[in-house]
DNA sequence: ACCATAGATTCCACTATGTGGAAGTGCAAC
DNA sequence: GTTGCACTTCCACATAGTGGAATCTATGGT
């Protein structure tokens, strides 16, 4: 196997089988949906067949799905399965969610919860509020550093993930990486474009989510603390029903 | 590699190794969270040293995350940035999500998006009407047969699947299944427990998802026909602004 | 404090199994 | 019809994954 110039050290006992499988996912998902075997074969460093056999196992188990005109290849269903399984269990969603209607409903905005994954924000659970225009951009992904919850979380992250953000994190970074992060993981609550972030952490010191709300655009300072307050309350009677890491 | 007795057909020029990988996931998405190395190689039928050179694969790519105390294992974060990214691209959902709001807004009632992902039903979106009490239980993924959403989209689903459905549905099937399934999938909408549900269709005659509102407990049946109403314009408003299959 | 047990992890020789080059097939455009 | 491109299948080779046995670690019992 033909193994990617510079990585650090091959973890051991580990199988290639598995990470190449993974390594087609990411591609899959970081790219735009079905794309064609030759690129990603080439754009995951795999030989035409390989890509090939791995895709076809893959979308056996529908953890990809192939476009049965094109033949191209993209995420499949399964993946939600598995994913609405993990979050279903997921200690912070059960523990915020009896706070999210009563937030939104007083608060009048959309609520939204986040988690940091690798260098991504997912946001895992919404609550829309009545208003808000014809565009609900629901199962949003992106880099850590671009919305006001990610920077939150990423700032908290360990030094590695931190890095990984910052390297991870198209343009806009003009400024010293590091000042900002002292900055966001000192904030109480932070803004960024129409959102507004506060954390959650657990019984520990842990940061274990981001708990946000849309702000309307034409808000004035003292409604974002109205806001930030609520946040904040919610997100710590959520965590003071967590355990430990 | 010990086969599994009965097996049909092994699929040719299929990875043995991803199979493994998938069924341990398999194992971990259905069993309860943090299982233990030994139940799972048992369950799998792979031995315990392949499994865990499995599970510490997956655990490297954050599909799979391991307690640190109990060494413990259950699914990771990363099948979340997955299944966004699959949802994010999802066309039906884009087509659902402008009427959501409104839907939920004039019929005052939780709205949910379904899919079928083998013989489950996963709720895939959802917009929280503000009565509802204190338990949303967000992120739920059943037997299809179990709920309104699941039985429309299964009895409509190919002859493969929905023997599966039956199959994998514990109980509760005391009628001639066959008579339900062909009720099930005249009805233009359907109604269990509290849930109404209607199906979404793309430009073929395919269906693709379903569209469900929690009905209150005393409802007439006026109001469920209302529902019903609503629910059925806008999946069929959707449903035009997709292409075939 | 000690041992006993159960479970996770590591080691290692064996060969099953995954690999990549090359040939085959199907489809679309010209 | 013919050319080109992309997906798929074939096959010999050796890489890379496998399972039994040994080792380590943590937990509970006496």
């Amino acid at each position: 196997m033909s193994d990617v110039r510079g990585e650090p050290t091959e973890v051991r006992g580990t199988l290639g089988t598995v990470r190449n499988a993974v390594r087609l996912l990411d591609l899959l998902a970081d790219g735009s949906a079905y794309q064609q075997l030759t690129d990603l074969a080439e754009r995951s460093g795999l030989s035409v067949p390989t890509a090939h056999r791995l895709l076809r196992s893959l979308v056996l188990a529908d953890l990809v799905e192939q476009d049965p005109r094109s033949s191209r290849y993209s995420l499949g269903p399964e993946v939600t399965r598995l994913s609405q399984r993990y979050l279903g269990r997921l200690p912070i969603l059960g523990a915020l969610s009896p706070y999210l209607v009563s937030l939104r409903d007083t608060l009048q905005t959309t609520i939204h919860v986040a988690v940091l994954v690798r260098e991504s924000v997912v946001y895992v659970d919404r609550i829309d509020a009545s208003d808000g225009g014809p565009y609900r951009d629901s199962h949003r992904v992106t880099d850590a550093l671009s919305t006001a919850a990610g920077r939150m979380l990423a700032a908290r992250a360990g030094d590695e993930v931190w890095k990984q953000c910052v390297a991870s994190h198209a343009g806009l970074v003009d400024e010293d990486p590091d000042r900002l992060r002292a900055e966001w993981s000192r904030a109480a609550h932070l803004t960024s474009g129409d959102e507004i972030a506060v954390v959650v952490h657990d019984a520990g010191e842990t940061p274990v989510a981001a708990l946000s709300a849309t702000v309307p655009p034409g808000a004035d300072a003292a409604r974002v603390e109205v806001i930030a307050t609520h946040l904040s309350r919610a997100a710590s009677a959520a965590g003071r029903t967590l355990g430990h890491g």
